[in-house]
DNA sequence: TTTTGATGTCGGTTCTGACT
DNA sequence: AGTCAGAACCGACATCAAAA
């Protein structure tokens, strides 16, 4: 089994793109791609992102734009399968095809800005801060606007978001190149193995199975294909996890070491400052200090 | 006293290069 | 893509120091 591939009906007589707003107990949470890109705003809900090999924290406001099969899935956090009406998910996302206003449209000089854009969405983008903020606010008029002012609305987003420099590249481009390069099942199914398992123990063998190799095969394919070594590549995705739990007051340290899919606190440690230059005490700080002084 | 983070050791696992 | 051997890395465990 490998991310889902969902095929949209974006580009009709009706319309040239498609968007919704939902509330629902919990988002989609299937890792899946499909060619249109997707801009994605979460006005209400909490948990982690994937995207690409991305993993992130996500909550109130956040917005992504993700680029064409690319890789993704938003999973809101455990108490949103509980079942509590008093908890539900809301966003909004609009899907286009990048040549939704005409095939040429975008190459026009004055729209490379846009055109640029697009292009970097293969890794993922947040836009966060004030451009984050507008791009909500115009993404909620659309829905009232008619059928001709939507498609000059969805320009305009664009359009502010391609001048913004309020944005964050999720994926690693080394993930994009060798994921274009060989977007075949084999690695699909590795990732989604991945992805659907790293917080429990995963062996190479186990890896190497679901890749119909040999051990020493697959490390050696996993690194060509990804440029990072099977353990490397894990250990990445878990510290990212690790730093979503970190937000999160409630858990010690010792607790999310456990959590992320790590066995043992002094690893943990090791990993998280390889990855992210901090120790998982300075990480929370730091992200707490920055939450509380935009609050 | 408990929690957290840093460090060291050792055995097992993973990675890599060479060869096929 | 498989096999093999050696190197490199990781995880488990123990210990210690600092902070709360």
């Amino acid at each position: 089994m490998h991310p889902l591939y969902l095929k949209k009906n974006t580009k009709s007589f009706e319309q040239s793109f498609q968007m919704q707003h939902a509330r629902v107990p919990h988002t989609y949470d299937t890792w899946h791609y499909h060619q249109e890109l997707e801009l994605n705003a979460i006005i209400r809900g909490t948990g982690t992102r994937f995207i690409g090999d991305h993993v992130g924290a996500f909550s109130d406001g956040d917005t992504v734009l993700v680029g064409s099969n690319l890789p993704h899935v938003w999973r809101n956090d455990k108490e949103y399968y509980l079942e509590r009406e008093d908890l539900q998910a809301e966003l909004m996302n609009f899907f286009f095809l990048e040549d939704f206003a005409g095939k040429d449209f975008f190459q026009l000089p004055e729209l490379q800005p846009i055109q640029n854009l697009l292009r970097t969405a293969t890794q993922g983008i947040r836009i966060f801060g004030r451009t984050g903020e507008i791009v909500q606010r115009k993404m909620k008029k659309v829905f009232r606007l008619t059928a001709g002012e939507r498609v000059i609305a969805l320009m305009q987003i664009l359009n502010i978001i391609a001048h913004s420099d309020e944005l964050e590249l999720l994926a690693s481009p080394g993930f994009i190149h060798s994921y274009q390069a060989s977007n075949t099942a084999r690695i699909n199914k590795v990732y989604n193995f991945i992805m659907n398992n790293f917080l429990e123990n995963i062996s190479l063998e186990q890896a190497a199975d679901v890749a119909s190799m040999n051990p020493a095969a697959f490390c050696r394919y996993f690194k060509r294909v990804t440029q990072k070594s099977f353990v490397q590549f894990l250990n990445e995705i878990r510290v990212g996890y690790a730093c979503k739990l970190l937000l999160d007051e409630k858990l010690t340290v010792s607790q999310i070491c456990y959590e992320s899919g790590f066995n043992n606190l002094s690893n943990f440690n090791k990993q998280f400052k390889a990855t992210t230059n901090k120790t998982p005490q300075e990480y929370k700080f730091q992200h707490q200090n920055s939450f509380s002084s935009k609050n």
